[in-house]
DNA sequence: TTCACTGTATTAGTATATGCATACAGTAAA
DNA sequence: TTTACTGTATGCATATACTAATACAGTGAA
């Protein structure tokens, strides 16, 4: 049994230089470290005001980062007290699942090798060696 | 010795319900079939008025289309005379150097793989299936 | 109730993207 | 020069995306 933790403020980063909205950059951040395992179910999120005031934006820029996560399933709310990681179905954490997560984005670049006119071996090679740098890494 | 060709108004096709901007379909497009060798260097572009009054839209956004093409290298201008399809360097005719191009997108994909906790083989066999649907189709 | 927290609905300001109307400049042929 | 073509600089209208200021409602403890 896994106590859960009070979030840190830090779980959140954010690059002011990047043309990538901050809001954006946020839902990215949580939803790669609940697929990465980092944070858990249960575990609770640190207020709108306290993330606000530490990254020095807007309350508001918060929420919409909460309510976009809320609505996709990533986290629960409690009314009047916090929100906190939801508990997921079970499917995402089968392999089989997960992977069709990712198909979208292989149509998309299979249609961009497509158009390039590669052959499929050239390019399943070199997607193999990035595969592997990245595991390596 | 292939005669240069004057391009046809119809090498544009544009979807009036998609939520892609007209400029960007019509950039696609033309890039697409520069690649796919459909049109070749030397080919002569139909004109901005004639595009404009064939495709309903503003002369414009058809000068905006060439402006950018030109601006990447696919399109050469002759002042006060039309476009035509610009003579690129020979890089892009190896194979080896296409590859390169879509190596960002491939760095991309593995990223998600790699947060997704997905294994290299299952990303790998899944991509492979979609390369070979497509060539097949 | 009062207080100190939760998240948010509403509204507005700003920047950017997209497309268009107009007027203009370069080229070639009559 | 005139005509009939080229592409485009400028400015504007509109929509959308992003962020923020404000005021508000729910919760639980003192």
């Amino acid at each position: 049994m896994i106590m859960n933790r009070d979030l840190p403020v830090d779980i959140f980063q954010i690059a002011t230089g990047s043309s990538e909205p901050i809001y954006r950059q946020m839902v990215e951040q949580l939803r790669r470290q609940i697929l990465g395992g980092q944070i858990h179910a249960g575990d609770a999120m640190p207020s709108v005001r306290e993330v606000a005031s530490t990254l020095g934006v807007n309350p508001m820029t918060v929420s919409k980062v909460y309510s976009l996560l809320e609505a996709d399933g990533w986290l629960a709310r409690r009314r009047g007290m916090g929100m906190i990681i939801a508990q997921r179905e079970s499917q995402f954490e089968q392999a089989e699942a997960r992977l069709e997560l990712i198909r979208p984005s292989l149509e998309r670049v299979g249609l961009e090798a497509q158009q390039l006119k590669l052959a499929s071996t050239d390019v399943l090679q070199l997607f193999s060696e990035i595969l592997e740098k990245k595991s390596a890494g």
